[in-house]
DNA sequence: GCCAACGTTGGC
DNA sequence: GCCAACGTTGGC
């Protein structure tokens, strides 16, 4: 048994927001298309610490914590013509795309804005992704000491 | 293997 | 809506 690791995932909230993820409690992460977010998402294990990250909206930013609930399996979504997500290269013998099963743990009472996060780029050191120039990182691991500091700029 | 063209992400 | 930065595709 690895140590709880922790993460950051994006989420346009038009498409699926914090408030969606506690009406549904439960959600498969659908729909990543980066190899580099996929590979992370491989390495995630149960009861690991996600922040919930809302982008493309007003104020961008950390709007809330999750937990992974399943670990990695195919993302069912490439197999369906219709869906916005399929993938005609993916067979079920040879899924190309993963996904992890999240669950609700709470929401922030104010987001964490991007704006904020940036203000303690120095703490959080430059490789972190999320603020990192040109990084669309959807999925990106966070340290433990980055998850303290995030974690500490939830305005009480 | 190179690289131009294209599509996407996501802040502003 | 704009656009910089990035990843992927496909011709060669």
């Amino acid at each position: 048994m690895t140590r709880k690791r922790y993460w950051l995932m994006k989420s346009e909230p038009t498409d699926f927001s914090i408030e969606d993820l506690e009406r549904v409690r439960t959600e498969p992460w659908t729909g990543v298309r980066n190899y580099q977010a996929r590979n992370f998402m491989r390495q995630m294990q149960v009861g690991d610490g996600v922040l919930f990250y809302h982008s493309n909206t007003d104020v961008p930013g950390i709007y809330g914590i999750a937990e992974v609930a399943a670990t990695a399996y195919p993302d069912p979504t490439q197999f369906e013509k219709k869906s916005k997500y399929f993938d005609e290269k993916a067979t079920r013998e040879q899924p190309r795309w993963e996904l992890v099963d999240v669950s609700y743990v709470r929401k922030f009472a104010a987001p964490v804005a991007l704006e904020d996060i940036r203000g303690h780029a120095d703490a959080l050191g430059e490789e972190f992704a999320l603020i990192r120039k040109g990084s669309r990182l959807s999925v990106l691991p966070v340290t433990a000491a980055q998850w303290k500091l995030l974690l500490s700029l939830e305005k009480k």
